[in-house]
DNA sequence: TCGGCGTACTTGATAGTGTCAAGTCGTGGC
DNA sequence: GCCACGACTTGACACTATCAAGTACGCCGA
C-alpha cells in the first residue's frame, strides 16, 4: 500500500497487457480498478502514450539486467545459445514489458531520451556479449552482421512464441527450453567455429 | 470506381495500417473518407476486429503466393538465404498486411476458419520449402526444428527492420538485401552441410 | 405487373475512450 | 498566516465502436 498511484498504475496497465495486449488497455478502468479518477494517471503522464514509453524504459532496463548477468560456463552450454535462451526467457516472462518494448507505434520514444537511452544500452549489451563470444580478433562489421542476427532469431522466436502462430503450427512446446535450445543451437553453429 | 465498397475499405485500413500501424486506426474516418455512413464498413465485416482477421487472410495469401514462387538456381544464393530474403522483402513492401497477420490480439483467428486455414498454408509452404532443402534424408523433426530456425531469424530481421530499433542501433541499412543475405548466410552456414 | 425479400446501405442513440480546462484539498516553506 | 505547489477531482468535449432501427433498390417467382 505504500506504494504510489504511479506504480499501481504502471503495474496494472503491464498485467493487462502480459494478459491480453496493449490495445484494448483503457487508463480509465485502471484508474476506477485503482478507486482514484479518470484523470489520476495522466497526472503522472503527460498522456497514454507516455505511459507506454515509460513501460518501455523499464522494460528495456530490465532487459539489460538480465541480459548481462554474468554467463554460466557450462560446457555443454554454447555462450550464444545462452544469450538466446535469456532473451526468449526474458520476453516469456515479461510478456507485459516485451510488447510494449518494440511498438514505436504506441512509445513515441523520440520525445523520451531516457526511454532511448535505455533501448540503447540494451542493444549495446548484446554487441559487447557477442563482442566477446567472437574473440578480438573480429572485426566491429562482423560483430554487428552477427548481433544482428542473433538478435534476429532470438527476437523473432520470442515473438513467434508470445503472439505467432508457431504453438499452433509446430505442436504445442512442451519443453520450451529444448526448442530454444536446438533452433539456437542449430543457427550458431556455422559462426562461432 | 467499380471497386466494391468492402474492398475499398480494406485498401483503405492496409494503407493507414502501413503508414501508422494497426491502433489509430478509425473505421468511422475510413468510412466518411469513402463518403458513406459511418456503420456502412461494418455492413461486410461484423466488427472491428473481423476486418483485421480479412486483412491477416489475405496477407498470408499472398505471403503463400510470394514464398512458394520457384526458387532462382543462382550458384552465389543459398535456397535458404532465398526463402530469407523473400520472407523480409513480403514484410517491408507488405506492411500493411504483416503488421495485422502476426497480431493475435487484433485478429481473433479462432472464430475465422479461412483465416486459420490460410495461416496454415502459409507455415505449410515454409515446411515443404525447408524439407526440400534439407533433403529426403531429414526427419521429421529435424524439419520442423528446421523451419523454426528459418523462421524465427527472417520473423525477427522483419520485424526488427519494420518496427523495432535495428536501423537506429546498427546504423543506416543502405542496402537491405545486402544486410538479410550476410546475416542470412552466417546463420544458415552450419545447417545445410 | 405486382408483392415480397434480401442486400447495401443510412440514421440515431448509447456507452466508453483520451484529453483539455478548470477546480479542490492538504502539506511544507517562508 | 499565507502562499505555492503537487496530487488529485470534476466536468465537458470530441471521438470511437457498437446496437437497433429504418430506407432504398434490384431481383425473382407468380
Amino acid at each position: 500500500m505504500a506504494q504510489t498511484l504511479r506504480d499501481r498504475v504502471i503495474k496494472a496497465a503491464v498485467k493487462y497487457i502480459a494478459d491480453s495486449g496493449p490495445d484494448g488497455l483503457s487508463f480509465r478502468q485502471i484508474a476506477a480498478d485503482a478507486g482514484v479518477s479518470h484523470q489520476a494517471p495522466y497526472h503522472h503522464f503527460g498522456d497514454r502514450s507516455a505511459i507506454f514509453t515509460e513501460i518501455a524504459r523499464e522494460g528495456f532496463q530490465k532487459f539489460t539486467e538480465v541480459m548481462s548477468s554474468p554467463a554460466r560456463r557450462d560446457e555443454d552450454s554454447n555462450l550464444s545459445v545462452q544469450l538466446c535462451e535469456r532473451y526468449v526467457d526474458f520476453a516469456l516472462t515479461n510478456k507485459g514489458y516485451f510488447r510494449v518494448m518494440f511498438r514505436s507505434d504506441l512509445c513515441q520514444m523520440d520525445e523520451s531520451p531516457e526511454t532511448q537511452r535505455a533501448a540503447d544500452e540494451a542493444f549495446d549489451t548484446l554487441l559487447v556479449a557477442v563482442g566477446e563470444i567472437l574473440g578480438s580478433s573480429a572485426s566491429i562489421d562482423e560483430i554487428r552482421v552477427q548481433a544482428t542476427a542473433m538478435w534476429s532469431v532470438a527476437h523473432g522466436l520470442a515473438t513467434l512464441l508470445i503472439d505467432g502462430p508457431l504453438e499452433r503450427k509446430i505442436g504445442k512446446v512442451s519443453d520450451r527450453r529444448a526448442l530454444v535450445r536446438s533452433v539456437a543451437n542449430r543457427m550458431i553453429d556455422g559462426l562461432t567455429s
